[in-house]
DNA sequence: AATTGTGAACCTCTTCACAGCT
DNA sequence: AGCTGTGAAGAGGTTCACAATT
């Protein structure tokens, strides 16, 4: 299969949302056009989107919304639960270990690392802080998949390094720092200070 | 002005913040090389970027980190401080309010709004929670410029057209659904979980 | 010698437009 | 008649490659 671009993946989880907002109020069928307009995205583009992975509506039609939402669910690998654990037991630590939309879509949090020796043995909105030196220990022995890291900037690399030696694939980066990964292992980052830049250079710029 | 892509603005971004780390080390000159190196773009990249806001640079030497970085500043508004409000006292709101890389870049968290009358009147890592409908008084008032919403996602929409009623102009979205807003107002979704599904979605296909 | 700044080439993503189904 | 699926066209973003400069 061709290589797909990561807008393809984001929308496809925009998309994913919509329908089961559209299931949650009995909707059965839907348009790509209606689907686009609820993303803020062209019909043309949901549909190329689509075609990527194969046929799923009906001509004349449109979709069926419980269909279509599993046959993206497939493809964003939701159909499954995930191990995932959390690094840092800070403010963002803690607020990602109740983030209930983690836990909707499959993820769960299995425990949390850190190294503060006051937290360790504690839990947080009912998960478990571990010493982050059992890191090369615990995640094999739980299954872990997914990491999350929210530790200061200064020692994420640290982190992710510690991660991939313990057989993490995938890195999800809250620190405001790129880290760097050995082939093969996928790392997102995520840094909310930098949308909110994008925001301030658009006000700054119109003044 | 060419218009700049949302990339280029996020790259910049980056860069800044690599300066900086540059600066605490003691650096006074970079290369694009060396920047491309450590935010995992190409030099021409760095170039290129640089070059639609003019020339930074010193041909055969390369940039004095502190210029650039206050170069940079200056593009994406970080030489002045912006009133920035969080709508939602959640577990991702009382998160935002202690996030200190909001407060480091000019980013000063003035106030939270919620609707749950337990929480009106208190502070959280002190900043004061007032009542949502006191919106259209205090954005003014207050001179508020950006407004971040972190409330579920049912009441995003409203609480964004508020916002905007208020005179908001730029809205930093934490809630998992696409927003309408009028021409005119910013909009930047930043939702969590859809970068997770990315994740998933490239551990899901390599298997 | 080293490195920037940039037009041109290249590549990727989005939109168009219409044939093909229902 | 209505809407999907998709090749082709178009737009936009990235990389190349080299003249210009220190």
């Amino acid at each position: 299969m061709r290589r797909i671009s990561e807008s393809t993946i984001k929308r496809l989880s925009k998309y994913y949302r919509s329908l089961e907002h559209l299931i949650n109020q009995g909707v059965d069928t839907v348009s790509s056009d209606q689907l686009a307009e609820m993303d803020g995205v062209t019909s043309a583009q949901v549909r190329k989107d689509l075609s990527f992975f194969g046929t799923f509506g009906k001509r004349g039609l449109g979709y069926n919304t419980r269909t279509l939402r599993d046959q993206i669910g497939e493809i964003l690998g939701l159909h499954r639960r995930w191990n995932v654990i959390i690094v840092g037991a800070g403010n963002i630590g803690r607020a990602l270990a109740a983030y209930q939309e983690f836990q909707k879509r499959g993820f769960d949090i299995r425990f949390i690392l850190d190294k503060d020796p006051r937290k360790i043995g504690t839990t947080i909105h009912g998960v478990p802080v571990h010493d982050i030196s059992r890191a090369a220990e615990l995640i094999p022995k739980e299954n872990i998949e997914i990491a999350i890291i929210a530790v200061p900037a200064d020692s994420a690399q640290a982190v992710a390094d510690t991660l991939v030696e313990a057989g993490i694939k995938a890195i999800l980066n809250f620190a405001p720092r790129s880290l760097k990964v050995p082939e093969g292992v996928h790392i997102k980052n995520e840094n909310m200070a930098i949308e909110i830049e994008s925001l301030s250079y658009h006000l700054n710029k119109n003044q």
